[in-house]
DNA sequence: TGACGATGTAATAAAATTGTCACGGATTTG
DNA sequence: CAAATCCGTGACAATTTTATTACATCGTCA
């Protein structure tokens, strides 16, 4: 799907321009005149990026985007400000207020594409990060980093891995040779035993004190990680 | 400091028309007769632009580009493509391969003195800059500059290239490898810890004893720099 | 040339992680 | 009920990994 540019500006000229070049560069365009309709449009629209001009009716640039950070359907949201001076103070004041980047008027529409582009660009890791979950536990890959509903959770290496393994398998039931093989290695021989005391610190680092245990025990036969019923919040 | 700029060409004749009408014009120049020869000196004299023919021998001009862009050290170095004709085509992948600009032989000096100015103007400190920032540290990738709240941050070279990795791929973790192949280049080899020692000199120029700081170390996998919790003032 | 800043390495100190054990409670079995 | 297992737990010492410091080199710039 074409990304989506909510261009908020309130000259008729610029917004044809913008208009005219962006979707020549294969971006989709909706328009609003001030920052009323600006903050309205964010909402409802869910627009990729927004071109937001420092000047405008109602509601002044700078303030529209400090409420599109502020609001939680609209934070992260990219913004670009055009503003027509290249006052370092307004550049300042603009970045402080949350813009991802800013462009002077008067502006090359290459470079303005090409900023767009970059910022885009910067804000598509976010979305394709790969995350793994079971229930309130929240796993991401790429950043290394585990939670457990609001707080972060500190993991070892193997702890890690070893409660990777569960995510990616969630349900099942290992023995510990078994988690040896996939979180270990094949090769490597340790007792079947640390596997418990692996299953310890992990439970101890997930599970606050009154949380219940995802981790089920399956005596004499191994270790699970429960779907739990809980999903999603 | 006048600018300098490196002129690949390989037909004497323009070479010559080139360099008269650039050092009229308070630049300096150096000259590269094929692709080789650019790489290697736009690496070593670090130029501030650099005009390109389209063809040349060895290497292609456009296989130029898409080297110098790919190289840590030229990524964001502006270069304008000389091409014979106005073909699209040309245009097209010129532009793709990361030309900032493109000037069709035979051209007036006066067009191709006003592109390089229009540029240089575009990556100079005083115009606009692409700013990278995550929570309240900014980069101005141009102005080749960075700051952490109020005080400006004095990075070198390398701990600059170093933390722009980081603003790029904010919140991701990065082997001593990894970090080796995006910020050294892939061809030089170098200690994995020298890593290390790297990561402690950003720190220290980043971090105000007070300060909490922002790149994570994740044991036995890297680092990472967290994306915070967004403070807009 | 000499001061200077930047860089890569090696050596050392400091942390964090890990594999094992031993003990004791819990559960199952006969 | 007693024996036999199995699992949870806390403590440790060894090992691995990272932080920090010191140093030699190299190129730049006056």
């Amino acid at each position: 799907m074409k990304p989506l540019i909510l261009v908020v500006e309130d000259e008729a000229a610029i917004l044809t321009l913008l208009r005219y070049n962006l979707e020549r560069e294969n971006f989709r365009v909706i328009e609003a005149r001030d920052g009323e309709e600006a903050l309205l449009l964010a909402g409802e629209r869910k627009p990729d990026l927004v071109l937001l001009d420092w000047m405008l009716p109602l509601l002044s640039g700078i303030e529209v985007c400090r409420r599109l950070r502020r609001a939680p359907q609209t934070r992260g949201l990219p913004i670009i400000m055009l503003t027509a001076r290249g006052e370092e103070g307004d550049r300042i004041r603009g970045l402080n207020a949350g813009a991802d980047d800013y462009v002077t008027k008067p502006f090359s529409p290459s470079e303005l594409l090409a900023r767009v582009r970059a910022v885009m660009r910067r804000s598509r890791p976010a979305a394709d990060a790969e995350t793994l979950r079971c229930g309130d536990i929240i796993m991401d890959i790429a950043a290394h980093k585990t939670r457990r509903g609001e707080r972060d959770v500190h993991l070892g290496p193997t702890e890690f891995r070893l409660l990777r393994h569960f995510l990616e398998h969630q349900g099942r039931v290992f023995s510990r040779e078994q988690l040896l093989d996939a979180v270990w290695g094949a090769d490597v021989y340790v007792e079947p035993r640390t596997v418990d005391v692996h299953i310890r610190r992990l439970r101890k680092a997930l599970n606050e004190p009154h949380e219940d245990d995802p981790i089920r025990t399956v005596r004499s036969a191994g270790y699970a990680l429960d779907a739990m019923a809980s999903q999603y919040a």
